[in-house]
DNA sequence: ATCGTTGCAAACGGTTTGCAATTCG
DNA sequence: CGAATTGCAAACCGTTTGCAACGAT
């Protein structure tokens, strides 16, 4: 019985598939006539080799050193969208943060409200009995953002502790 | 099998509906030494009237033409959920949206992303697996949101015709 | 008189855009 | 050269707060 599969973080982030993610964003620039220039492939390592899922004004904290600027970070950030690389992922604070999404099938979210952890679950089982349940109200669903808050492992862990 | 509930918008807001959470707010108020004001009405009111989950702004600009000011509606909104009678929903585009929750179990969003109506259900079942689910990746859940977009029955019914 | 309430206007925080300078091809 | 890219600073938009005036008891 397989209805949840975790998987966990950022697929750590192996280089193999770092390179992969930017060749695939390489290559839809490069369609519509555009670079993939330092800036960009610097926001998207950020987000690939982050653990956390960081928010736009994150990222431009933490990337100001190399002297990227707020403009740079959110058009990056909106080109990845439209290529459908990233996404936004409302957090607990109602903040979107970002997350890469190659050949990562649709997963939903276990928010730890201590730490801010964001662990990804896929739950078919669940999901069939949602399509059911909107097919019978009438519902079309086109897509459906699940998210549960509450204590990680390693919180609870700590806590007793 | 009732593994899916829908019940419909702000329950019609039957008079007597409104008429009960406007005594329990009035009740909490005084609690702490405050007024049911006659601006702390007409926002409860709004929202219990409403069919659609609005905003903070929207609140605002709809009742500006009674005076009522930015500062009333957002210091409202804050006191209805220290009560716990009003909750924030996150809609399509990140803006919080308000519900007011007395006497209404928890429950899930079909959120139509042509006309913008928010249904609601509880799904029993699926809530079921859920904590199993969890339960097995060793996180504590406390609560959930659990929103589909998609395309409601009657707007289904407008695009075929 | 006191304390809660209110609207206004200003502050705030994050996002978005206009623009002139720069870089790449 | 010409187009894409960039950082800066300003504009923007909704939220939040400081404040002085107002209202109820």
């Amino acid at each position: 019985m397989r209805e949840l599969v975790v998987y966990q973080g950022k697929a750590g982030a192996r280089p193999a598939f770092v390179a992969r993610v930017e060749r695939v964003f390489a290559e839809h620039l490069s369609k519509r006539g555009l670079r993939l220039t330092g800036q960009r492939r610097a926001i998207l390592e950020l987000l690939l080799t982050s653990e956390r899922h960081l928010s736009q004004e994150e990222i431009h904290q933490t990337l100001r050193a190399k002297g990227i600027g707020r403009a740079t970070v959110f058009r990056t950030l909106k080109t990845l969208q439209d290529c459908g690389l990233a996404a936004p992922v409302v957090g607990r604070d109602g903040t979107p943060r970002f997350e890469i999404n190659l050949d990562r099938p649709h997963h939903d979210h276990l928010i730890c409200v201590e730490c801010g952890r964001i662990q990804e679950v896929r739950w078919p089982a669940l999901e069939k009995i949602q399509e059911e349940a909107c097919r019978r109200a009438g519902f079309s669903p086109r897509w459906h953002r699940h998210e549960v808050f509450g204590q990680c492992r390693d919180c609870a862990r700590k806590a007793r502790a």
